[in-house]
DNA sequence: CCGTATCCATTAAGATACTG
DNA sequence: CAGTATCTTAATGGATACGG
Protein backbone atom coordinates (compact mmCIF):
# COMPACT_ATOMS: atom_id res chain seq x y z
CA UNK A 1 0.00 0.00 0.00
CA UNK A 2 2.90 2.39 0.89
CA UNK A 3 5.08 1.55 -2.17
CA UNK A 4 2.74 2.13 -4.71
CA UNK A 5 5.27 4.28 -6.86
CA UNK A 6 7.54 1.53 -7.04
CA UNK A 7 5.01 0.09 -9.30
CA UNK A 8 5.70 2.76 -11.75
CA UNK A 9 7.41 1.74 -15.08
CA UNK A 10 11.01 1.74 -15.01
CA UNK A 11 11.52 4.50 -17.37
CA UNK A 12 9.03 6.81 -15.91
CA UNK A 13 10.58 10.47 -14.41
CA UNK A 14 8.02 10.38 -12.17
CA UNK A 15 10.12 9.92 -8.98
CA UNK A 16 12.85 11.50 -11.07
CA UNK A 17 14.56 14.48 -9.01
CA UNK A 18 14.34 16.39 -12.24
CA UNK A 19 10.73 17.04 -10.63
CA UNK A 20 12.47 19.40 -7.94
CA UNK A 21 13.95 21.34 -10.38
CA UNK A 22 10.83 23.38 -10.90
CA UNK A 23 9.73 23.79 -7.91
CA UNK A 24 12.09 26.48 -6.86
CA UNK A 25 13.10 28.10 -10.48
CA UNK A 26 9.55 27.35 -12.14
CA UNK A 27 8.12 30.44 -10.09
CA UNK A 28 8.29 33.54 -12.51
CA UNK A 29 8.23 35.89 -9.37
CA UNK A 30 11.01 33.91 -7.01
CA UNK A 31 13.48 33.88 -9.61
CA UNK A 32 13.00 38.04 -10.06
CA UNK A 33 13.10 38.58 -6.56
CA UNK A 34 16.60 36.44 -6.45
CA UNK A 35 17.94 38.23 -9.22
CA UNK A 36 17.10 41.28 -7.78
CA UNK A 37 18.43 40.59 -4.04
CA UNK A 38 22.07 39.41 -5.62
CA UNK A 39 22.44 43.22 -5.41
CA UNK A 40 22.31 43.35 -2.14
CA UNK A 41 19.69 43.36 1.21
CA UNK A 42 16.60 45.56 -0.08
CA UNK A 43 13.54 46.67 1.59
CA UNK A 44 9.83 45.33 0.98
CA UNK A 45 9.36 48.54 -0.83
CA UNK A 46 12.61 48.34 -3.15
CA UNK A 47 11.72 45.40 -4.45
CA UNK A 48 8.33 46.27 -5.29
CA UNK A 49 9.62 49.29 -6.72
CA UNK A 50 12.35 46.91 -8.68
CA UNK A 51 9.63 44.22 -10.51
CA UNK A 52 7.57 47.08 -11.59
CA UNK A 53 4.59 44.78 -12.56
CA UNK A 54 4.13 42.33 -9.65
CA UNK A 55 1.45 42.90 -6.98
CA UNK A 56 1.47 43.71 -3.83
CA UNK A 57 -0.17 39.76 -2.96
CA UNK A 58 2.35 37.81 -5.32
CA UNK A 59 5.33 39.64 -3.47
CA UNK A 60 4.84 39.03 -0.26
CA UNK A 61 3.75 35.46 -1.21
CA UNK A 62 6.98 34.79 -2.77
CA UNK A 63 8.83 36.11 -0.28
CA UNK A 64 7.27 33.73 2.23
CA UNK A 65 7.98 31.11 -0.15
CA UNK A 66 11.14 31.75 -0.55
CA UNK A 67 11.93 32.01 3.26
CA UNK A 68 10.26 28.68 3.77
CA UNK A 69 12.72 27.45 1.94
CA UNK A 70 15.63 29.01 3.11
CA UNK A 71 16.54 31.06 0.44
CA UNK A 72 16.08 34.45 1.38
CA UNK A 73 15.82 35.49 5.26
CA UNK A 74 13.66 38.39 6.34
CA UNK A 75 14.46 40.84 9.18
CA UNK A 76 12.46 43.36 11.07
CA UNK A 77 14.03 45.85 12.44
CA UNK A 78 12.36 47.61 15.72
CA UNK A 79 11.54 50.57 13.96
CA UNK A 80 8.22 52.83 13.78
CA UNK A 81 7.03 53.25 11.41
CA UNK A 82 8.32 49.16 10.50
CA UNK A 83 11.52 48.72 8.57
CA UNK A 84 11.89 45.02 6.95
CA UNK A 85 14.74 44.21 5.24
CA UNK A 86 15.47 40.50 2.74
CA UNK A 87 18.99 39.54 2.18
CA UNK A 88 19.76 36.31 0.21
CA UNK A 89 20.97 33.26 2.54
CA UNK A 90 24.32 31.51 1.62
CA UNK A 91 22.16 29.11 -0.11
CA UNK A 92 20.15 31.43 -2.43
CA UNK A 93 23.37 32.98 -3.22
CA UNK A 94 24.57 29.54 -4.40
CA UNK A 95 21.94 28.86 -6.58
CA UNK A 96 22.23 32.61 -9.02
CA UNK A 97 25.38 31.32 -10.76
CA UNK A 98 23.27 28.31 -12.51
CA UNK A 99 19.88 30.96 -13.37
CA UNK A 100 22.66 33.16 -14.60
CA UNK A 101 24.17 30.17 -16.61
CA UNK A 102 20.64 29.41 -17.84
CA UNK A 103 20.19 33.51 -18.80
CA UNK A 104 23.11 32.89 -20.78
CA UNK A 105 21.79 30.10 -22.58
CA UNK A 106 18.94 31.80 -23.78
CA UNK A 107 20.29 35.11 -24.48
CA UNK A 108 21.99 33.09 -26.57
CA UNK A 109 19.61 31.32 -27.88
CA UNK A 110 16.52 33.63 -28.06
CA UNK A 111 17.21 35.50 -31.54
CA UNK A 112 16.92 31.52 -32.90
CA UNK A 113 14.24 30.56 -30.77
CA UNK A 114 12.03 33.19 -32.15
CA UNK A 115 13.30 32.20 -36.16
CA UNK A 116 12.15 28.90 -34.96
CA UNK A 117 8.75 30.46 -33.83
CA UNK A 118 8.12 32.51 -36.88
CA UNK A 119 9.06 29.53 -39.14
CA UNK A 120 6.66 27.58 -37.07
CA UNK A 121 3.83 30.02 -37.43
CA UNK A 122 4.46 30.60 -41.05
CA UNK A 123 4.19 26.98 -42.07
CA UNK A 124 1.04 26.28 -39.61
CA UNK A 125 -0.10 29.70 -41.26
CA UNK A 126 0.06 27.61 -44.83
CA UNK A 127 -1.48 24.29 -43.65
CA UNK A 128 -4.38 26.11 -42.49
CA UNK A 129 -5.02 28.29 -45.75
CA UNK A 130 -4.35 25.24 -47.67
CA UNK A 131 -7.32 23.50 -46.25
CA UNK A 132 -9.53 26.25 -46.45
CA UNK A 133 -8.57 27.04 -50.06
CA UNK A 134 -10.29 23.92 -51.37
CA UNK A 135 -13.68 24.77 -49.48
CA UNK B 1 4.18 57.39 -26.17
CA UNK B 2 6.29 54.71 -27.52
CA UNK B 3 8.71 54.48 -24.92
CA UNK B 4 6.93 54.58 -21.59
CA UNK B 5 8.99 51.37 -20.58
CA UNK B 6 11.75 54.22 -20.31
CA UNK B 7 9.99 55.90 -17.75
CA UNK B 8 10.57 52.61 -15.40
CA UNK B 9 12.89 52.92 -12.30
CA UNK B 10 16.71 52.41 -13.41
CA UNK B 11 17.14 49.24 -11.13
CA UNK B 12 13.83 48.05 -12.75
CA UNK B 13 14.26 44.25 -13.95
CA UNK B 14 11.27 44.03 -16.14
CA UNK B 15 13.08 44.83 -19.13
CA UNK B 16 15.48 42.75 -18.13
CA UNK B 17 16.57 39.40 -19.90
CA UNK B 18 16.13 37.03 -16.48
CA UNK B 19 12.36 37.17 -17.55
CA UNK B 20 13.45 34.68 -20.66
CA UNK B 21 14.84 31.83 -18.10
CA UNK B 22 10.92 31.21 -17.28
CA UNK B 23 9.42 31.22 -20.73
CA UNK B 24 11.19 27.28 -21.07
CA UNK B 25 12.22 26.69 -17.81
CA UNK B 26 9.03 27.62 -16.11
CA UNK B 27 6.92 24.95 -17.30
CA UNK B 28 7.01 22.23 -15.67
CA UNK B 29 6.25 19.64 -18.13
CA UNK B 30 8.68 20.83 -20.90
CA UNK B 31 11.66 20.14 -18.60
CA UNK B 32 10.48 16.43 -17.75
CA UNK B 33 10.16 16.21 -21.70
CA UNK B 34 13.43 17.36 -22.27
CA UNK B 35 14.87 15.33 -19.94
CA UNK B 36 13.48 12.27 -21.09
CA UNK B 37 14.34 12.93 -24.58
CA UNK B 38 17.83 13.28 -23.75
CA UNK B 39 17.81 9.06 -23.80
CA UNK B 40 17.05 9.56 -27.69
CA UNK B 41 13.96 9.46 -29.84
CA UNK B 42 10.70 8.72 -28.44
CA UNK B 43 7.57 8.19 -29.90
CA UNK B 44 4.19 9.57 -28.37
CA UNK B 45 3.08 6.64 -26.50
CA UNK B 46 6.52 6.31 -25.01
CA UNK B 47 6.46 9.76 -23.71
CA UNK B 48 2.51 9.71 -22.10
CA UNK B 49 4.26 6.59 -20.43
CA UNK B 50 7.68 8.21 -19.56
CA UNK B 51 6.12 10.72 -17.50
CA UNK B 52 3.63 8.47 -16.36
CA UNK B 53 0.80 11.76 -14.81
CA UNK B 54 1.23 13.93 -17.49
CA UNK B 55 -2.42 14.39 -19.47
CA UNK B 56 -2.56 13.82 -23.20
CA UNK B 57 -3.68 17.45 -23.32
CA UNK B 58 -0.60 18.45 -21.57
CA UNK B 59 1.66 16.08 -23.32
CA UNK B 60 0.19 17.42 -26.74
CA UNK B 61 0.54 21.22 -25.54
CA UNK B 62 4.30 21.14 -24.47
CA UNK B 63 5.04 19.24 -27.45
CA UNK B 64 3.73 21.86 -29.81
CA UNK B 65 4.86 24.29 -27.83
CA UNK B 66 8.54 23.08 -27.53
CA UNK B 67 9.03 22.04 -31.58
CA UNK B 68 7.56 25.81 -31.78
CA UNK B 69 10.70 26.63 -30.11
CA UNK B 70 12.93 24.95 -31.79
CA UNK B 71 13.53 22.82 -29.11
CA UNK B 72 12.20 19.03 -30.73
CA UNK B 73 11.61 17.79 -33.96
CA UNK B 74 8.23 16.20 -34.55
CA UNK B 75 8.77 13.56 -37.49
CA UNK B 76 5.78 12.04 -39.00
CA UNK B 77 6.58 8.37 -40.37
CA UNK B 78 4.19 7.45 -43.27
CA UNK B 79 2.96 4.43 -41.64
CA UNK B 80 -0.71 2.84 -40.71
CA UNK B 81 -1.21 3.35 -37.74
CA UNK B 82 1.00 6.58 -37.72
CA UNK B 83 3.94 6.77 -36.16
CA UNK B 84 5.10 9.77 -34.66
CA UNK B 85 8.45 10.44 -33.26
CA UNK B 86 10.04 13.50 -31.37
CA UNK B 87 13.70 14.06 -31.08
CA UNK B 88 15.70 16.30 -29.59
CA UNK B 89 17.45 19.09 -31.81
CA UNK B 90 20.92 20.41 -31.21
CA UNK B 91 19.50 23.59 -29.33
CA UNK B 92 17.27 21.58 -27.35
CA UNK B 93 20.54 19.33 -26.46
CA UNK B 94 22.59 22.76 -25.75
CA UNK B 95 20.31 23.16 -22.88
CA UNK B 96 20.40 20.13 -21.43
CA UNK B 97 23.83 20.98 -19.50
CA UNK B 98 22.12 23.53 -18.02
CA UNK B 99 19.72 22.23 -16.40
CA UNK B 100 21.49 19.50 -15.46
CA UNK B 101 23.70 21.34 -13.12
CA UNK B 102 20.62 23.15 -11.73
CA UNK B 103 19.16 19.07 -10.92
CA UNK B 104 22.54 19.20 -9.13
CA UNK B 105 22.42 22.24 -7.48
CA UNK B 106 18.77 20.82 -6.21
CA UNK B 107 19.76 17.58 -5.03
CA UNK B 108 22.64 18.92 -3.38
CA UNK B 109 20.73 21.69 -1.41
CA UNK B 110 16.76 19.44 -1.16
CA UNK B 111 17.97 18.38 2.49
CA UNK B 112 18.95 21.64 3.50
CA UNK B 113 15.50 23.12 2.08
CA UNK B 114 13.58 20.61 3.65
CA UNK B 115 15.30 21.02 6.87
CA UNK B 116 14.49 24.72 6.83
CA UNK B 117 11.08 24.08 5.62
CA UNK B 118 10.42 22.22 8.28
CA UNK B 119 12.16 24.72 11.24
CA UNK B 120 9.74 27.59 9.09
CA UNK B 121 6.45 25.42 10.18
CA UNK B 122 7.58 25.04 13.65
CA UNK B 123 7.96 28.60 14.07
CA UNK B 124 5.16 29.62 12.95
CA UNK B 125 3.00 27.30 14.44
CA UNK B 126 4.70 28.16 17.77
CA UNK B 127 3.78 31.82 17.21
CA UNK B 128 -0.37 30.79 15.83
CA UNK B 129 -0.38 28.70 19.19
CA UNK B 130 1.46 31.86 21.74
CA UNK B 131 -1.39 34.23 19.61
CA UNK B 132 -4.41 31.70 20.51
CA UNK B 133 -2.86 31.13 23.77
CA UNK B 134 -4.13 33.93 25.55
CA UNK B 135 -7.67 34.18 24.65
C1' DC C 1 5.76 51.15 6.03
C1' DC C 2 4.64 46.50 5.53
C1' DG C 3 1.82 43.83 5.25
C1' DT C 4 -3.17 40.59 5.52
C1' DA C 5 -7.93 39.42 3.87
C1' DT C 6 -11.35 39.18 0.59
C1' DC C 7 -13.48 39.09 -3.74
C1' DC C 8 -13.39 38.51 -8.66
C1' DA C 9 -11.55 37.59 -13.43
C1' DT C 10 -8.52 34.95 -16.11
C1' DT C 11 -5.94 31.10 -17.17
C1' DA C 12 -4.08 26.48 -16.63
C1' DA C 13 -4.92 21.92 -16.09
C1' DG C 14 -7.43 17.41 -15.66
C1' DA C 15 -11.09 14.05 -17.19
C1' DT C 16 -13.65 12.22 -20.72
C1' DA C 17 -15.23 11.15 -25.24
C1' DC C 18 -14.41 10.92 -29.95
C1' DT C 19 -11.58 10.87 -34.89
C1' DG C 20 -8.21 10.00 -39.12
C1' DC D 1 -1.39 5.28 -32.54
C1' DA D 2 -1.61 9.87 -32.02
C1' DG D 3 -4.03 13.03 -31.47
C1' DT D 4 -8.58 16.85 -31.17
C1' DA D 5 -12.73 18.76 -28.84
C1' DT D 6 -15.28 19.86 -25.00
C1' DC D 7 -16.45 20.38 -20.33
C1' DT D 8 -15.35 21.06 -15.49
C1' DT D 9 -12.36 22.11 -11.87
C1' DA D 10 -8.16 24.02 -9.76
C1' DA D 11 -4.68 27.46 -9.60
C1' DT D 12 -3.06 32.03 -10.46
C1' DG D 13 -3.20 36.74 -10.41
C1' DG D 14 -5.01 41.50 -9.83
C1' DA D 15 -7.81 45.18 -7.30
C1' DT D 16 -9.34 46.90 -3.33
C1' DA D 17 -9.90 47.69 1.53
C1' DC D 18 -8.29 47.34 5.97
C1' DG D 19 -4.76 46.43 10.16
C1' DG D 20 -0.31 46.60 13.30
Amino acid sequence: MENIRAAEPAFSVTSCTARRVLEIVSNKWAVLIIFVLEKGTKRYGQLQRSIADISQKMLTQTLRQLERDGLIERSVLPEVPPVVEYTLTPMGESLIPYLRQLNHWLNEYYPQIEQARKDYDAREKFKADKSTQTV
